[in-house]
DNA sequence: CGGCTTTGACCGGCGC
DNA sequence: GCGCCGGTCAAAGCCG
């Protein structure tokens, strides 16, 4: 106070001019000084004015240092892409292999765990069209025994980022997708993508080349088959332990309906995307019955226009989804997936319990579960969850996998939520990828990017959850190997082959 | 006032 | 053929 009193208003102001740099570092206790100063109304004014000054300053700051942290992440992330790339293409051709040493025999190696697993899963889970109504009936019989055809036939997603096998991945399928166009991922069997003529996706027929394509020719008369098989879109649904009513994933969602479901007291809400007109997305949200805590997000469709960059990173994480199951199936060729549920081989090696494919029901789907902890031969960096924890996202025990950490971010900051907030979203970018440049596929990237300019107005929060975040994505197996195969893939079909899945 | 949510009704698919 | 169930529609109400 008394110091205060000494101060006449121009040395505040030469104050003022000095404490840029100061405040440039680091929030300065310096305002609170002036805080307690009794000033006249103009003195209070000119020290709002300062701390706001002060305070931006510093935020700038903040987010220089972020932005440099951000990049060293960025070049990290890149060489171990690097890295991962040339292992994951080594494990591709072991697993091809293998495959194919198997594809004849072809029981299906079950995987009991990972359908075990499915409680706790956080599911990412891709639909697999293959196997339509007319399918059914064959694979029902056939599914038990597990086919080889089956698996290869339901290995074919189409992701909406149009993310393709790698070539050498589909070998197996040959006979499903044939020497056409590499099966493109496409989650959603609407063309909408190309064409934006928002037509009622079941009838779609021409929406899914690839699905047509896979059409395995066993399917006999299948253009019927092939309509309903479209009308089943693919679906990538998120399992994760959120706390908000929806998962943030960048898009901007209407509700439409609410129902509640047999086996479920919670109820399952319906949303439509709302960036675009037409936008055929929609995705529901219930709560999974044994741990309410845990948000069941099934995405469905692939959006018709530019998705917003907080969306693109859920382009990236499906259509990485989309890539881990189109090499699982193909080198699970021999696995049973029908009626299984699991993703078996390769995927599940790769993926660990984190990821199941249910084919069963209408829907089959690939589940990648984001709420269990990191699979036992997971690269987690310790540093992860200790830097959540650290910085206060996480009070329990989560695996600090980059789920966990989006978590934790959503927990602690509420306020990114909102649906015009995208935030987390660029984990969750919403829905399958409509766009599907590659260099999209670095979901993550945008993420640290925008989480930086988020820190600018967030204080702190920002930056050490871009930290956590980017520790866990780089020390999370599942992410890299699924972010691995997304660009393997692209890459192996040319990135530009990629951007438009079908048509 | 426009957009969103709520909620009951309706429709189509699937199983018996 | 009938009933169940999931998904969607659309009117009414709510909210900013």
């Amino acid at each position: 106070m008394e110091v205060a009193v000494e101060r006449p208003t121009p040395v505040k102001e030469e104050k003022r001019a000095d404490a840029k740099p100061e405040m440039t570092a680091m929030g300065s206790p310096l305002p609170i000084v002036f805080e307690s100063f009794p000033s006249t109304q103009s003195d209070a004014s000119i020290k709002q004015e300062q701390r706001t000054l002060e305070a931006a300053k510093a935020e700038m700051g903040e987010v220089r240092e972020e932005n440099e942290r951000l990049k060293t992440t960025l070049s990290r992330i890149v060489s171990q892409y690097q890295s991962l790339h040339t292992h994951f293409l080594d494990v591709v051709k072991v697993h091809e292999q293998a495959a194919k040493a198997k594809l004849p025999a072809a029981p299906a190696p079950s995987l009991p765990t990972g359908a075990d697993d499915a409680d706790d899963l956080v599911s990412l889970s891709l639909g697999t069209r293959s196997n339509g109504a007319r399918r059914k009936g064959h694979e029902r019989s056939s599914s038990s025994s597990g086919t080889a055809e089956t698996a290869a036939d339901e290995g074919q997603l189409s992701l909406g980022l149009g993310i393709a096998r790698r070539s050498g991945l589909s070998a197996d399928d040959d006979k499903a997708s044939g020497a056409s166009a590499a099966p493109v991922l496409n989650l959603s069997s609407d063309s909408s993508s190309a064409g934006d003529t928002a037509k009622p996706p079941a009838k779609d027929a021409d929406a899914c080349p690839p699905g047509t394509a896979r059409k395995s020719p066993s399917a006999g008369e299948g253009a019927d088959d092939e309509v309903q098989q479209q009308a089943k879109k693919a679906r990538v649904s998120v399992r994760v332990k959120c706390n908000t009513p929806t998962m943030p994933d960048g898009c901007q969602w209407r509700k439409y309906g609410q129902k509640i479901s047999k086996g479920n007291p919670c109820p399952r809400a319906y949303y439509r995307c709302t960036v675009a007109p037409h936008c055929p997305v929609r995705k529901q949200v219930q709560r999974c019955a044994e741990d309410t805590s845990i948000l069941i997000t099934t995405y469905e469709g692939q959006h018709n226009h530019q998705l917003p960059p907080a969306a693109t990173a859920m382009a990236s994480t499906t259509s990485a989804a989309a890539a881990m199951l189109t090499s699982g199936s193909t080198s699970s060729t021999s696995a049973s997936l029908a009626h299984g549920h699991h993703l078996p081989l390769a995927a599940a090696g790769l993926l660990g319990p984190t990821t199941m494919v249910s084919t069963a029901a209408a829907c089959p789907t690939i589940t990648l579960d984001l709420t269990t902890p990191a699979a036992p031969h997971s690269l987690m960096h310790p540093s992860s969850y200790a830097a959540a924890a650290a910085a206060g996202y996480e009070s329990k025990a989560v695996p600090a996998t980059w789920s966990s950490g989006y978590l934790a971010y959503g927990a602690a900051t509420p306020s990114y939520y909102g649906k015009s907030s995208p935030a987390l979203g660029h984990l969750f970018g919403g829905g399958l990828g409509g766009s599907s440049r590659p260099e999209q596929l670095y979901g993550a990237q945008t993420y640290l990017q925008r989480t930086s300019s988020l820190g600018a107005g967030h204080g702190a929060v920002a930056p050490a959850v871009t930290d956590t975040i980017a520790k866990a994505i780089t020390s999370d197996p599942s992410f890299q190997t699924a972010l691995v195969a997304a660009i393997t893939s692209v890459m192996g079909r040319g990135g530009g082959a990629a951007t438009q899945d079908q048509k």
